[in-house]
DNA sequence: GCAGGCTCTAAGCGCTTGCTCACCTTCGGG
DNA sequence: CCCGAAGGTGAGCAAGCGCTTAGAGCCTGC
């Protein structure tokens, strides 16, 4: 097992004491109040169906209140998709960074990408799915995000080619078919269901180590 | 071969002359280009940010003309979606009913299944994205038809295994991995990229046959 | 040749939207 | 003990929304 990213491949945002806090990094209080609830609000309906009177309700808050934490709706979404992209990249970058063989690396990326598609399936469908509400200037700064998760799976899929572990012949193609796969899973994913977080995971793993490993 | 809608396994719209005409069963003309340009407006924007002004303007038409041939917005979207569900169930219900081994059906329904959403990925966008936006009594109907989709292609992979070709430890598990793999095309597909649809269709027959076929 | 139905438009109604503004409260520092 | 900054509210504005209505144009049948 690596550790690739530190304390023992958690995925989830974690304080010392061990605390799950996503959004953490947001202060003060009542602008994380509003931004979980535009994540739930989002998620739910989507940005453009969502009001920012619905926003300003779920945090508990008079409509106004959004307008002194934020400059408009589409600056909240940004702000929303810009760390649950930083998150998504880290967790990716953290797997191909990490040691062991190419199979082991891939299988830890699916892993830990897959389970926080799941757990954080909310957040992840407004990351994944509410893309194109975004302005022309954080739309560009998202993709360039994208396209360096992308990088991130596609080495290590170059390097258990080279390791002759891997049969792939089609490189591009393939990244992008694992990483659509796990993006998927914030679509379907249902809390509620019969599949863990960490089932789900499990699960994609090995289906995607089955379709690059090189036949014997 | 199976040719279970008519002729020779075809997976577009098409008359006997051959010409490729989609949406020929929504009659009169003028409901169908309003259809038409709802779903490119809902594609490009969604649902919640098109205004029935833009579908009459893309149609050529006064915003009032769209309430003749449609009693409500939403009644426009589960028409597409219907039309669409109904193309979409048949293509793998055609590729479960087929002859040949169960690998060859398997290919058969994700190479058609994904061509069809890189085709028609505007169709398809709309079709598989907006299903939040409809009504909880359309909504209801399509999801038994997403249902019925899900049977064929878990059809299949039963075939299979029961056959000893696959090796599928968790069949509906990987039925829904198979589905959401085809689906997501819609989201990324470009019809600028360099992949043709029929390209991403072998690729992806490809990654899933050996996703499920048993190790030699 | 005109009655009656069908298709379409110009105008606009009632409502909701994102966002603003004048004002109120709270609270640490001189 | 008052002050000014920071965070909050109630009311409301301009614009845009889905949808309706009155009536014009144009075929078709008798």
């Amino acid at each position: 097992m690596s550790a690739a990213d530190g304390t023992a491949g958690q995925t989830t945002d974690e304080t010392a004491d061990g605390v799950d806090k996503p959004w953490g990094e947001v202060t003060p209080e009542a602008a994380r109040k509003l931004l979980v609830a535009a994540v739930e609000a989002f998620a739910e309906r989507g940005y453009h169906a969502t009001t920012t009177r619905d926003i300003a309700g779920r945090a508990g808050m008079s409509p106004a209140a959004l307008y002194i934490h934020y400059k408009t709706k589409e600056e909240l979404l940004h702000r929303i998709s810009r760390i649950g992209h930083d998150k998504a990249l880290k967790i990716l970058q953290a797997a191909a960074d990490g040691s062991g063989t190419a199979a082991e690396r891939l299988d830890g990326a699916v892993r830990s990408f897959v389970r926080w598609h799941a757990e954080r399936h909310t957040t992840a469908r407004v990351v994944q799915y509410e893309l194109d509400a975004l302005s022309e200037e954080h739309r560009t700064e998202i993709v360039e995000l994208r396209r360096r998760s992308d990088a991130a799976v596609r080495r290590i899929l170059n390097d258990g080619v080279k390791a002759g572990e891997f049969d792939v012949p089609d490189v591009p193609g393939t990244t992008l078919a694992v990483l659509s796969l796990c993006i998927d899973v914030a679509r379907w994913f249902n809390a509620q269901g019969r599949r863990t977080p960490d089932e789900v995971g499990a699960l994609y793993a090995d289906l995607v180590l089955r379709m690059v490993t090189a036949q014997k």
